[in-house]
DNA sequence: GTCTATAACCTGATAGAC
DNA sequence: GTCTATCAGGTTATAGAC
């Protein structure tokens, strides 16, 4: 019972602006983002915006850690798991980050663009170090010391998110529909796993 | 013979300002770029910049069109080429894209991201209606009729161009330093059509 | 806690001299 | 073609009333 007593009809000005803040930035980049357009989505005006956060930058740090331990915190339980076997970890990990994705499609082409402009900002604050020396690849490094296992898991990672880093792409290009995009995407949930175990075993 | 006539000794200003744009606009984006900071580090004027491109928008135009140009025109060509198998063409891809991104390790990353906050803007003007119709995609629908074409044309794509992606995010986080980037890239150029045709006969 | 008004600053673009 | 100086507009952040 750590958190403050509060009236819980409905949300606080506080979650407002996180809420809006989470929406604007994801779509349009730290940069292209105004402090008004956040106060305007949230319904509030601009000076709350400070006086709850002090400035934009400060903001902008606490979305983007908040969104990057909800990235981390679906995979590196799930890799780190010493019940489950590799192929168990590989299609958990392609099932349940694919759902998370499916609820934040632009995440990861933000973080990593975000990431890329100002480097050393966030990354070192970020559980890395969890999934580079996770249960995950000591198994990789059994069934295949002749391979590198971040390579691997690179694999893992890029099969499962790339259709998402490329969707606005696509989409626009008239690829396919938001609909033809959920179907692949549910397609790959099935055949990644499958994909994975044929590069296992390849020689 | 169309170009100018033209001293050939240095770069011309034009030049110069390009070089220049290429570099600030890859690396911050095109929100967080000043045009102060393109006419510092081409050595110039600021006002030479709006002198030869009339805005930050147009050069930006330009730039972005080059870039995704040089993208597109190194995989188009190869995935059209009806002399060659499915294999040859994986193998092709592998090998002239990694070289290519090599050279230009951000590029990804900025068309993407620039993409994704602005859709409309240049995506109409790619030929990625040339990669979706190509013969790659007729020879993949021959071979695995099963397999939903783009789907897997999504793979070749991931696993060559995630590394560079998630590159910033692991390099900041001391997964690895920029050799041993290259030595990891170096192997993925043999390993991805080996695991390309493993996956390829996946059933 | 929430608002309006405004300060302080930054950025793209241009005018005009050379 | 290239420069300096400056304008016009927009942005973050704060002061101060309620």
């Amino acid at each position: 019972m750590a958190k403050k007593a509060k009236k819980e009809t409905d949300l606080s000005t506080e979650e407002k602006i996180k809420a809006a803040a989470r929406l604007v930035f994801t779509k349009k980049g730290y940069a292209a983002t105004r402090t008004r357009d956040i106060a305007e989505a949230a319904g509030i005006n601009l000076a709350l915006l400070n006086y709850y956060f002090r400035s934009k930058e400060k903001l902008f740090e606490l979305i983007m850690m908040e969104k990057a331990a909800s990235l981390f915190g679906t995979i590196i339980p799930i890799l780190n798991d010493t019940t489950l076997s590799l192929e168990q970890k590989i299609t958990e990990v392609s099932q349940k980050y694919t759902a998370f994705l499916l609820e934040n499609p632009g995440l990861p082409l933000f973080i990593m663009s975000e990431v890329g402009m100002n480097p050393n900002q966030f990354v070192n604050k970020l559980p890395i170090g969890k999934a580079l020396e996770s249960h995950f690849i000591k198994q990789l490094q059994e069934r295949r010391p002749d391979l590198h296992p971040v390579s691997f898991m690179m694999n893992l990672l890029g099969l499962t998110v790339f259709p998402f880093i490329i969707k606005p792409v696509l989409m626009t290009a008239g690829a396919f529909n938001e609909k033809a995009f959920s179907t692949r995407i549910e397609e790959r949930i099935a055949l990644i796993p499958k994909w994975m175990n044929a590069m296992l075993k390849s020689k």
